[in-house]
RNA sequence: CGGGAAGUAGCGCAGUUUGGUAGCGCAUCUGGUUUGGGACCAGAGGGUCGCAGGUUCGAAUCCUGUCUUCCCGACCA
């Protein structure tokens, strides 16, 4: 593509609207613009980067011997209400009606519409498995929309299903997605790691994430530094040492701590340090009170808490709740005398004793709790956040905690929708059997955006090849010089008989110019003509990423260029 | 939804405290000089100051309402 016909309305000052790298630098480079929050127009530049994402993730998932189809955006309330997500999903499902008071949403993820497909054309277990997907914009009214493409409302997203006779074949095919996930993230030049996911009832190592590494990221996992354990911070299982204490401990004790509502406060006010609290936690699961013990220095972790209880809906308790269910205003809660059904204590709570806890009642605390003794304690469980100070629950190594941003997600699924909207098929014995599912998402707009996160200097983005608009930037330097833009335009048609994506900077532009804009693009190879150059029959070249510059004969450049572009390719890991 | 900040030219901002003809830089257009890391000179175009009320002889500026955007939080007592 040749600038002047182009359209790439670089800014030299960041729009105040952006607050991270990504944001800021997609706005710089032209590739996207606001329409409104979290909603984003792609400019030519940026659709190609995205466009490019898009064509790696199909070109796998093709190869993985899934189906591409496309289905709406609009969805009927009834499908959700099938499943019990018209109620469940919450305000995140974008909902209006049409002109004859119908009730539809905009798709925030298509199982229902999948299911409701599959079920109507699948008969036979000759006809399994299935596997489908689709790229597609999702829409999901975020609380709060940040960060431009990284957390936006309207985004583009790979979705696929896979359906299966059963568990065996469901596990098949979720190892077959995960197993393409790994390759397109590879082929993406992304720094990633799949990590253990959270599954709920489901169970097992049946849910990974993908996460890109980068500070700015929205989740934290724990990696193992020696083994391959790799987990979402929420799934982490914490392991205990198991030594129970057996202390004698003194009697109980009120004391009066006036507006002391924190672990911080009561901590200072009684001189105890906060591993010596007893943190108390209510929560709502399903409407019904539950109480959580963690030590006051630790992070409950509520994904745990959750599947513990085994409710589908689980929040932590109004103030009002808190007073009705304590007797006491928040910060006062308990676990002695505490008329709560479900206690859960976190198991570490077992290693010690001589606690200070809520005392039920406004501004009082209890000193010298024992939990054993004080107080009913339904079960000790897994409950808190795994620290740098735990063991890898699989090798007992030391742990890191890295941040990360989800771009994809393998999920086996089990019946959740095929049981509730009766996607059913007969087996070899004309026998009815509900269908196994499994889903599997790419975040594609976020990609653009992590990749950026994760590559980029103070001169803009530094793009892998796979990624980048234009994987070459040629440059023109001397407008004026007929011979440099005779040559650049030679070389321009010679890369692009190549399978070369260039962008040729013919712009009538000062040197400096070219060079700014050509370094904010972030392609990940710079060709240079200029005139000094071509007196001495050279270009130079240079790596985006490394900075380094080279001369290159333009004798033989076609040679000299293609072995270039391979070294490139393979520093980031990738094959041209 | 709670807290904070901000809406003035395409972008970045000043002007608002103390009401009196709407400014600066970048970008854009014209002419000229420049040309190897975001040039310089001269000139030009472009703004119902988010919107609606109100106060006033007079409002970007004061008052009320409203909309929008961004940031923090919305679970750790």
């Amino acid at each position: 593509m040749r600038f002047t016909q182009y359209y790439v309305p670089t800014l030299k000052e960041t729009p105040a609207e952006a607050e991270v790298i990504s944001h800021k630098l997609l706005l710089r480079a032209g590739m996207i613009r606001k329409l409104t929050s979290g909603i984003y127009t792609y400019l030519p530049m940026g659709l190609r980067s995205l466009n490019k994402v898009a064509a790696i993730v199909r070109e796998e998932m093709d190869r993985a011997g899934c189906l591409e189809i496309l289905m709406p955006s609009v969805q009927p309330a009834d499908l959700w209400k099938e499943t019990g997500r018209w109620e469940y999903y919450g305000r995140e499902l974008l909902r209006f009606a049409d002109r004859h008071g119908r009730d539809y949403c905009l798709g925030p993820t298509h199982e229902e519409v999948v299911t409701d497909l599959i079920r109507g054309e699948v008969r036979s277990y000759r006809q399994l498995p299935m596997n489908l997907y689709q790229i597609q914009t999702k829409f999901r009214d975020e609380i709060r929309p940040r960060f431009g493409l990284m957390r936006g409302r309207e985004f583009l997203m790979k979705d696929g299903y896979s359906f299966d006779r059963d568990d065996e074949g469901a596990t098949v095919s979720y190892r077959k997605m995960f197993d393409a996930y790994q390759r397109i993230f590879t082929r993406l030049g992304l720094n990633f790691r799949a990590v253990q996911a959270d599954s709920g009832a489901i169970g097992g190592s049946y849910s990974h994430e993908f996460m890109v590494l980068a500070e700015t990221g929205e989740d934290t996992i724990a990696v193992c530094d020696s083994c391959a354990y790799a987990a979402n911070l929420e799934k982490a299982a914490v392991v205990w040492n198991g030594e129970v204490c057996t202390r004698e401990c003194p009697e109980a004790e009120e004391k009066l701590t006036p507006g002391q509502h924190t672990v911080e406060e009561v901590a200072a006010f009684l001189d105890v340090a906060p591993g010596k609290i007893l943190k108390t936690l209510l929560f709502a699961a399903d409407g019904k009170p539950v109480a959580a013990l963690v030590r006051g220095d630790r992070e409950l972790n509520e994904v745990k808490l959750k599947n513990l209880t085994g409710a589908t809906e689980v929040e932590l308790a109004s103030p009002e709740q808190v007073r009705e269910w304590t007797g006491a205003p928040v910060g006062f809660a308990g676990p002695v005398a505490l008329a709560v059904d479900q206690v859960y204590a976190d198991l570490e709570l077992q290693g010690d004793t001589d606690w200070v806890a809520g005392a039920n009642k406004g501004d009082t605390h209890l000193v010298h709790v024992d939990l054993k003794r004080d107080a009913k304690v339904t079960e000790y469980a897994d409950l808190r956040d795994i620290t740098l100070d735990d063991p890898c629950p699989e090798c007992g190594g030391e742990i890191s905690l890295p941040e990360g941003i989800e771009v994809g997600h393998v999920f086996k699924l089990g019946t959740r929708y095929s049981e509730s909207m009766n996607a059913v098929y007969l087996d070899e014995n004309g026998k009815e059997k509900t269908m196994i599912m499994g889903c599997y998402g790419i975040g594609v707009s976020r990609i653009v955006a992590s990749c950026i996160e994760q590559n980029n200097d103070k001169d803009g983005m530094i793009f892998p090849p796979t990624i980048a608009p234009f994987e070459v930037s040629l440059i023109a330097l001397n407008a004026k010089d007929e011979q440099v833009m005779a040559t650049a335009d030679e070389l321009y048609e010679e890369l692009k008989g190549l399978g070369v994506d260039v962008l040729l900077d013919d712009r009538k532009e000062r040197p400096g110019f070219k060079f700014k804009d050509a370094d904010l693009l972030g392609a990940p190879m710079q060709v240079v003509v200029g005139s000094k150059g071509l007196e001495r029959g050279i270009l130079e070249i240079k790596n985006r990423r490394t900075g380094d510059k080279q001369e290159m004969d333009l004798a033989g450049f076609k040679e000299a260029f293609m072995s270039w572009r391979k070294e490139v390719y393979a520093q980031w890991g990738l094959e041209a």
